[in-house]
RNA sequence: CGGGGAGUAGCGCAGUUUGGUAGCGCGCCUGCUUUGGGAGCAGGAUGUCGCAGGUUCAAAUCCUGUCUCCCCGACCA
């Protein structure tokens, strides 16, 4: 046991452990606190505020922070409770390398896709001229590792975890530590013999995840996601519901159906019968949209079908257009697009799939008709191959419908017999708000915002295959290895935890992850017989085990009031004016104080926060 | 990358239109008073006005270039 010397003579000082319930106690006095009044101008969140006035983070450069003091003790909170449901699931820590060599990710074929263009890896050459990748995840490392480590059925599953910095070159960081090109993630990864026990592994991780969010006194939502770059079948995601999130949600009314809006589905509206059904051209002059078209003829927008035509861009070869159709009151998914691009046109990688502007075609394309032909694009340049046909449920379901006639101010009545065209169907189609759901279609879909923290996938053996991680079976063959994947933004969590509590007095955090449980505040660290009671109880709650804060700033206690709720200490323990007569005051952050003698404090406060440590202290 | 905005003291900002040698609030330092919700008074320190060129007797201010940051779009934990 360390010993301190101080004023009041040597004090024990436990050794600190990694153990969330270290005693981790320290003295405003040598925080190196420094706390802004004003807003930070590069702020915009409010969160993001609050990090930067509060001290907890400093921006070194966009999307580049230091996490000071304050900041690192959360992050380490959340790491260890990360750490205990990670092994609750059997799950072990490692340490993985950040710098990767290319070869690696040209065996998964990410490479190209994460370097080339509006890729997201930072990369570089060592002196040898050998390339390299800083990671911004680790699926070719980890992998790797299991190709060399596995062999046998014998040693499966097996899942490993890290949590460490990873990289990205975000195209715009934004948001504090919410997107930052730098940031701190757990990611976990398992392998396992057969799709049967991933599945099962997958929904155990679920669980930790669950468990994970809620003891950090997050409000999440379990929804259904996307797998994009990273790949695989079933992906959910961890949303943080709160107004600054940059993914828009649909939930059903009755909390059964949740999804990301780049996966979600919903029945669409019904389609207004079209009257006049005779197929002919229809002068439309300068009416480029389905407004116009519609307000000049008295059409509903379901009445016709709009033409989007897209550049996919591949990693293997030529560019190749692709032509989509949607019935006119609908939006495209982009999301959904690209997998069924990906899926459809047999290339490598789709690395871009960019809407064309006018300048890439004689024709404005509001007048592009489903059967545009490959001739009319060849003043598209860099494009080889006959043009991809995508035609969404919506617009098949149409019998007749008005669309453009790939004629200038021209647009007609037709119908797919008529176009005689081969088209890949399917679901290409944002499902909106106000749509009803596919499960019931008596609920609705509502839309909220959330913030990802948490995104687990079944990988399958997509990397395995990749990078030959092969092991024996119990039947003497060889197989590839199923893999599950499951992150977590830990920096991004912990600065959603702010979004989610905080009220216009500062932060309000939630016991398990706060900087510190109690601080102990000074009013006047003048009068000797406060800042003795200070020190006293500073130490009996330090022993206690508690995370305190001794506030022996020489302040006035108005500065020291203030800046206790900015940082969002969870309890103040206020020895003031009834110093004298053993009478502090017990002021949890959000709630009304209570009176009670020095004496009485940890018998008062040390089982609330026990409780409070447990579970989620905030509704 | 496309579109919009901003770089002036540690932080937040004014000054730029109409060139004349830099200011306000907070913070910081010293002293006195105050001492339970970001104190008062007095005194003080702090700026290559993002950087580099150019125009001019004179540039924070005008011109050219360049870098950085922020916001809106495509990316994701």
């Amino acid at each position: 046991m360390l010993v301190r010397f101080d004023a009041a003579g040597p004090v024990p000082v436990p050794a600190p452990t990694l153990s969330l319930r270290s005693s981790w106690a320290m003295r405003a006095s040598t925080l190196l606190l420094v706390t802004l009044r004003d807003d930070p101008a590069e702020a915009e969140i409010t969160s993001h505020k609050l990090l930067v006035r509060a001290g907890f983070i400093r921006r070194i450069a966009a999307g580049i922070y230091a996490y000071l003091p304050l900041m690192w003790r959360v992050l380490r909170k959340v790491q260890a409770i990360v750490r205990e449901e990670m092994e609750a699931v059997d799950a072990i820590e490692t340490l993985l390398p950040q710098l990767q060599p290319a070869d690696l990710w040209q065996q998964s074929g990410r490479w190209s896709a994460y370097t080339a263009g509006e890729g997201i890896m930072f990369h570089l050459s060592d002196r040898q001229g050998r390339q390299l990748g800083l990671g911004p995840t680790h699926e070719e490392v980890i992998t790797c590792l299991a190709a060399e480590l596995i062999r046998s059925y014998r040693q499966l599953p097996v899942c490993l975890y890290q949590m460490q910095t990873k990289f990205r070159d975000e195209i715009r960081p934004r948001f504090g530590m919410m997107r930052g090109r730098e940031f701190i993630m757990k990611d976990a990864y398992s392998f396992h013999g057969d799709e049967a026990d991933l599945k099962a592994y997958y929904a155990r991780m679920d669980g930790a995840y669950r468990r994970i969010f809620r003891r950090c006194g997050l409000r999440t939502l379990a929804v259904q996601a996307d797998s994009g770059a990273i790949g695989g079948s079933a992906s959910q995601e961890f949303m943080v519901v709160a107004d600054a999130g940059e993914d828009l949600v649909l939930i059903s009314g009755d909390g059964s159906y949740a999804a990301n809006q780049e996966r979600a589905v919903s029945l669409p509206s019904q389609a207004v019968p079209l009257e006049d059904t005779k197929p002919r051209n229809v002068s439309t002059p300068g009416q480029m949209t389905i407004e116009a078209v519609c307000g000049g003829h008295g059409l509903d927008p379901t009445q016709m079908v709009k033409v989007l035509l897209h550049r996919a861009r591949f990693g293997d070869g030529p560019d190749q257009l692709v032509l989509t159709a949607l019935r006119g009151d609908q939006e495209l998914n982009d999301t959904k697009l690209g997998n069924a691009v990906t899926a459809g046109a047999g290339r490598g990688t789709l690395l871009d799939l960019a809407l064309l502007d006018g300048g890439d075609l004689a024709l404005p394309f509001g007048f592009l008709g489903p059967d545009l032909g490959d001739p009319a694009i060849a003043a598209a340049t860099g494009v080889e191959g006959p043009i991809l046909r995508f035609r969404d449920h919506t617009a098949a379901a149409l019998h007749t419908f008005v669309c453009g006639a790939n004629t200038v101010d021209t647009h007609r009545v037709c119908d797919w017999d008529t176009l005689a065209l081969t088209w890949r169907d399917g679901d290409f189609r944002n499902a909106q708000p106000g749509d009803r759901c596919r499960h019931d279609p008596t609920t609705v879909l509502e839309a909220v915002r959330g913030i990802e923290v948490g995104h687990i996938f079944q990988l399958g053996c997509k990397y395995s295959e990749a990078l030959a991680a092969r092991f024996s079976t119990a039947e003497g063959g060889e197989e590839a290895l199923w893999m599950g994947c499951y992150g977590i933004g830990i920096s991004r969590l912990a600065q959603a935890a702010i979004e989610q509590h905080h009220d216009g007095d500062g932060m309000v955090w939630p016991t398990a992850i706060a900087p510190f449980e109690v601080v102990v505040s000074v009013a006047n660290v003048q009068r000797p017989e406060q800042l003795a009671l200070g020190e006293r109880l500073y130490d009996q709650l330090r022993l206690a085990g508690v995370d305190v804060l001794l506030d022996d700033r020489p302040e006035r206690a108005g500065v020291k009031f203030k800046d206790a709720d900015l940082l969002g200490i969870p309890w103040r323990v206020v020895v003031g004016r009834g110093a004298a007569r053993e009478q502090v005051e017990l002021k949890p952050r959000t709630r009304p104080c209570l009176d009670c003698t020095a004496a009485d404090l940890l018998a008062t406060l040390l089982p609330r926060l026990e409780r409070e440590r447990q579970e989620m202290s905030l509704s």
